[in-house]
DNA sequence: AAAGTATTTTAAGTTACCTCA
DNA sequence: CGTGAGGTAACTTAAAATACT
């Protein structure tokens, strides 16, 4: 039987056993978190779990490739639903449960938590881009209305009186600050104010 | 109580195995 | 059968947290 470090920083040995994961947990523990009642079953079950976690000591095929099984999975899920990380003694419990070694049951949850952040953060990177396209539009928009503005300062004068609709002097035309739309000075300040007390909220429509 | 050291835990990144199209 | 892609268990490393002296 050979034996090999897996790692050179410290002397942690993984152990595979052939065929191990792939024979359907049909048992769970009955006992509590606080307080432990074993039946026989339960003590030949933790006898075999013992003796697996004494076999991490030695090593015959390292990094051979565990497929849990949907049993194992489901409860690794569940317990993450309620937890996203474990306490020594929860993490021997599950162990225990799964008929898993501490170290995998360890080693799942660090992957299920990695890949729960990357879900999140694909999530967020979706959104941002909505969000960057919605403003993108916006911009286009403002752009084509600043050019037609700047176009309409070339030529003379064409804004009509609503009220005469005879074109009215320069002298009476001014910008609004906010929305750069031309307005008369009579209704300037009106549109100034209207701007000052609007909510303005950038939210793409995800 | 504070400082230094050792140990443990975690995230992030990587590697290797396995399955499937 | 060979191959590449995707999923994921397992590993490495560095940093943070905690325990111990």
């Amino acid at each position: 039987m050979a034996v090999l470090p897996t790692s050179s920083s410290n002397l942690e040995l993984t152990i595979s056993v052939p065929g191990f994961a792939s024979s359907p947990i049909t048992f769970l523990t009955t006992s509590s978190s606080s307080g432990k009642k074993l039946d026989m079953n339960q003590v030949a079950i933790e006898e075999e779990w013992m003796r697996l976690e004494e076999e991490e000591e030695s090593n015959v095929n390292p990094r051979k490739k565990l497929r849990l099984t949907k049993e194992q999975s489901r409860l690794l899920e569940e317990s993450f639903r309620k937890n996203h990380t474990l306490n020594p003694k929860q993490k021997e419990c599950l162990a225990m449960q799964l008929k898993l070694r501490q170290r995998q049951v360890e080693v799942w949850f660090q992957n299920r938590r990695a890949r729960s952040k990357l879900k999140q953060t694909e999530m967020e990177c979706e959104y941002l881009k909505r969000w960057f396209g919605s403003l993108t539009e916006q911009n286009r928009r403002l752009q084509r209305e600043v050019e037609d503005l700047r176009a309409l300062k070339v030529g003379p004068p064409t804004v009509l009186s609503p009220h005469s609709s005879k074109p009215l002097p320069a002298s009476t035309l001014s910008m609004c600050p906010q929305c750069e739309r031309i307005t008369t000075n009579a209704t300037a300040a009106v549109a100034v104010d209207k701007h000052a007390n609007a909510a303005v909220t950038l939210s793409p429509k995800v």
